[in-house]
DNA sequence: GTCTATATCTCGATAGAC
DNA sequence: GTCTATCGAGATATAGAC
C-alpha cells in the first residue's frame, strides 16, 4: 500500500496494471509510463500512491503472491482422500495459471532475481499464513505414506516435482509450441490433456 | 559472432562474461558496463566485437542454447534400455544444470520475454540439429510404449513433465530454500536425493 | 488528488586519438 | 584492436500549479 489509509479505486487500478506490465516485462523491462497508460492515469500519480518503482513492485508482489498458495491451501484442507486431493490440486493449479498468467510470470521473474522480496515476506510470517501451504502439502503426503495410501516418497521433493511440472508447462510454452503446435491452436484440448497426463503419471508413480 | 572472421580470445572472454551477466540479470537488467568489467575489457570493445546489446545477447544465446539439448541428444542416441536412458537423462541434466546455472537462467529469461530469439534459431534449423532433441526423446518414448517397456503415455507431455521437474528445482531453489534449508546447507545431498526421487517417481509412473 | 513541465541521471552507443 | 571522452535517448522521479 502507499501512504493512503484505505485502498482507493485508483490504487486498485494501478496494482492491476502494474501486475500486467511487471508480469510481461519483468521489473527491469517494465516502464512506469506503460503502467500509467495501462491504468489510464498519469505517470506522476504512480509516485504519489507508491513512492517509487521498487515500492510499487513490492506492493504488487505482496498483493498476489498468495494466489497459487491459496489454491494449495484450499485443496489440502478439504476432507478427502489423497487421490482426490492430488487430482484437485493439479486441476485447480492449472486452471489458476490459465486465468492468471501474469502472476506465474511475476513469480518466475522474482525467483530469477534472487527472490529477495518473497523471502522477506516469507520470513515475516514464519510458518504461518499462505506461505506455509507447501509445508502443509508435504505434511499431507507424509500422512498418506503412513496410512499406506501411497508408497514412500520424499514429501518436499514430490511437492517440487508437482509444482514444477505444472508451472514449467506455461513457462516453456513459447518454445514447446514450435514442437507442439496444438499448444496455440487448441489450447483447451492441450490443457485437458495436461491435467489428465499429470494425474496419471504422478498418481501411478505414487502407487504401490 | 561479430564481424571478425575467427573467434579471438577476447571474443570468447566477452561471450563468457555476457553469459554470466545476462544469466544473472536478464537482458533488460544486464549492463554493458558490468559485462565489460567481468570480461576485463572496455565498454567500447563490446560494441567493436558485437554491434550492440541485442546482437551480443543473440550471440550469447546461440553460443549456449544447445547445452541441455545436447545432453538429451547424447542420452537418446545411446544403445540402452528405456529405463537406463531415463536414468541417464535425469542424472546428466541435473549435473549439467549444476555446472551451468547461467545457461538455465538465460533460457528462462528468454522464455519469459517471448522466446523470440530461440524460435528464430529453431526455425532456421527446422527439425534438424540439437533443436530436435525433445522430438527425438518423444520418439524414444513412443517406441518404448510400442515395445511394451512402459505403459501408454503422451510422449510430448511426458517430455515436458521430465524437463519441468528438473528445471523447476533450480529455478525455485531461492524460495524453496526457506522451506528446505538443506538446499543451501547440503546441496550435494539434496542433488543426490533429487536424482533418486525423480527417477523413482517417473519410472514408477511409467510402469505397468 | 490530478495534472504539466522539468530536473536528474543512467545507460547504450559513437567519435576519434593512439 | 584498444582506449578516453562524450553525446543523446529515454527513464525515474520531483516541483509546483490547479
Amino acid at each position: 500500500m502507499g501512504h493512503i489509509a484505505g485502498s482507493s479505486e485508483t490504487e486498485t487500478q494501478i496494482l492491476k496494471a502494474a501486475l500486467c506490465v511487471f508480469g510481461q516485462k519483468g521489473k527491469d523491462g517494465a516502464r512506469m509510463q506503460e503502467i500509467a497508460d495501462e491504468a489510464g492515469i498519469n505517470k506522476a500519480m504512480l509516485h504519489y500512491y507508491f513512492r517509487n518503482k521498487d515500492t510499487l513492485y513490492e506492493a504488487v508482489f505482496r498483493h498476489v503472491h498468495g494466489h497459487f498458495f491459496s489454491v494449495i491451501e484450499s485443496e489440502t484442507s478439504k476432507e478427502q482422500s489423497f487421490k482426490q486431493m492430488l487430482k484437485g490440486i493439479i486441476d485447480a493449479l492449472l486452471d489458476e495459471h490459465v486465468q492468471h498468467p501474469d502472476v506465474n510470470r511475476l513469480w518466475t521473474h522474482e525467483n530469477l532475481s534472487g527472490a529477495h522480496v518473497v523471502r522477506r515476506i516469507l520470513e515475516e510470517s514464519k510458518g504461518t499464513g499462505l506461505g506455509s501451504a507447501p509445508g502443509v502439502l508435504a505434511e499431507r503426503i507424509r500422512e498418506a505414506v503412513d496410512k499406506g495410501e501411497i508408497r514412500s516418497v520424499h514429501p518436499m521433493h514430490f511437492t517440487m516435482t508437482l509444482m514444477g511440472s505444472i508451472i514449467f508447462f506455461f513457462l516453456a510454452a513459447p518454445v514447446f509450441s514450435t514442437l507442439m503446435p496444438d499448444i496455440v491452436e487448441h489450447p483447451e484440448k492441450v490443457l485437458a490433456e495436461r491435467k489428465q497426463h499429470l494425474f496419471d503419471i504422478l498418481y501411478n508413480g505414487l502407487s504401490n
